[in-house]
DNA sequence: TTTTTAGTTAACCATCTACTTGACTAATAG
DNA sequence: CTATTAGTCAAGTAGATGGTTAACTAAAAA
């Protein structure tokens, strides 16, 4: 019952990543917190627009932030990222083992020359 | 120069798999090919709202098909999920690095007692 | 205190998305 | 031949997305 929860999570998290600028946004916050205002200064867009893509970010949980007097920090959440990974993962492994049951077989053939 | 196309690339794998439907078609296809009927019989929408998430799927190199007189058989094409899962482990690895460097500078910190 | 800076809110707009229904084609089963 | 089955095409629709400009708030610098 807590699938439908983590596909609507996976949902948003894959659509966050299925735009460039926010890929840019986090590989930038992969090296370390920033403020809103750098994070915006290599685009060509403006501020309020990226503001939300950080908004889309922040929601979906791959990022968080903080205000201190009137700067906003972001920072990346790892945890988001790992969520996607994982889901990747699990499909790259599951193809891995239909290959490996394939190739098995195939072989067992190979030996047996027979079917039942 | 090619980081374009990459990027239109990811696009458009992170945009398909932002969507249940179309990563449950991605789940089931993992376990070997199916005919777009089997593809949809588990769910509630319409024929035709399935073969457009196939579409999606297909057009971004997720899947590819063949037609075998009146029956189109699905099949995982597993680049496209290596391809997002790459991004994915750059940036998780690029995060780690960020660590280590920060945990080797206050390691270093604790020793000396000295900046620069 | 005035001015600048950093960020936020709101309203608007064009396009894209995820469906729907209905009409249709073509392969195969009876 | 005809009836069924598998898939496709087309048009329409409600709602989400990604951007804009303009007006505004509040902290900090001069």
């Amino acid at each position: 019952m807590v699938k439908h929860m983590v596909d609507h999570q996976l949902d948003r998290v894959f659509q966050a990543l299925a735009d460039a600028t926010r890929r840019e946004l986090v590989a930038r916050l992969v090296t370390g917190p920033a403020a809103v205002k750098e994070l915006a200064q290599p685009f060509a867009m403006s501020l309020p627009a990226v503001m939300q893509h950080l908004r889309v970010l922040e929601s979906c949980g791959l990022v968080a932030s903080e205000k201190a007097g009137r700067v906003r920090t972001y920072r990346l959440e790892p945890a988001g990222l790992r969520l996607a990974e994982q889901w990747l993962g699990e499909q790259r492994t599951g193809w891995e083992h239909r290959l490996d049951r394939l190739g098995g077989f195939l072989a067992a053939d190979r030996q047996e020359g027979t079917t039942s």
